[in-house]
DNA sequence: CTTGATCGTCATGAATCTTGACTACTTCAG
DNA sequence: CTGAAGTAGTCAAGATTCATGACGATCAAG
């Protein structure tokens, strides 16, 4: 017989696999943009930066896309602001909205974690090779939509 | 040309795609596991719950396994143990360690996650087809080992 | 037996999340 | 046009959760 032990090491489940992965991408990613002069970022800030654009989306937006809380998107945008990633500026076809908009080192930031993600990916696709890690980002994509009915909290 | 927000509309970074994973896997299992009886868990009690053995475990192996502090593994195992999931035990093989066993209820809920996060496997296989559910979870579990160089952050 | 490391816990302050309410603005029905 | 209902973003307060350093007890090595 298998132990539960033995099948957690030899197969973890997919709650356990995706933690690792999640945890191993952002370990990565921050301590390289740390290296890179981004070192005033916290893993949380993530949320408001994987969802930025150079045109500049709503709070509202982010939080949607991000699952979190629109009160945690505004500390998160506060703090952004306070460290010159981004601005707020007010929105031209809704004047109770405001657009969230990187600045120029929001910019550099953004094409920073771009490349180390790209970099990150790039292992894996040599691992697996190129066909294999194609296929696996493609069902992955496929497992993960619609956004997991994903309607942030508020 | 393609925007960011196409881009990241279209074809997710591999972080986007494991948090979103991992949380729909996470809402699931608790979800499910509410509607049968198992209401009083949160998901930070998971950390404990994934890794937990019929055999018991040492504190200090379930840190290291999840990657959360010492002290947070101690406080969800005071937690589940008020709850009666589990129960500290003196480790027969070094007495400064105890051993974490799960109670009955513990291994109650124990093969209540296995099915819920089977069945939501077999959903992925179905969805994929068997053949390549099997070879994503391959490729899974080859670029997530050797465990994320998790060492606790203690 | 002494030295250094490990196991689990305690204690404290900091960071983070949740909840509800509020203003300003938009939208739509009448 | 006017008023009602809904949405965007913010404020405020309390509860939860985390990080950090230190401690007594035990183990392992010499």
């Amino acid at each position: 017989m298998v132990t539960r032990a033995e099948r957690r090491a030899t197969d973890p489940d997919l709650g356990v696999l995706s933690g690792r992965l999640l945890f191993a991408v952002q370990r990565e990613l921050f301590a390289t943009l740390a290296t890179q002069g981004f070192d005033d970022l916290k893993y949380r800030h993530g949320a408001v930066l994987a969802y930025l654009t150079a045109d500049g989306v709503r709070a509202t937006e982010l939080s949607r896309l991000s699952g979190q809380h629109k009160q945690i998107i505004g500390t998160l945008v506060d703090e952004l602001e306070a460290l010159g990633y981004l601005e707020r500026r007010p929105d031209p076809s809704d004047r109770r909205a405001k657009l969230v908009c990187p600045t120029e080192r929001g910019l550099a930031q953004m094409r920073a974690a771009d490349a180390i993600v790209d970099g990150i990916e790039a292992r894996h696709a040599e691992r697996l090779g190129a066909k294999n890690y194609r296929l696996f980002k493609q069902m992955f994509r496929e497992l993960t939509e619609p956004p997991p009915g994903s309607e942030p909290p508020d």
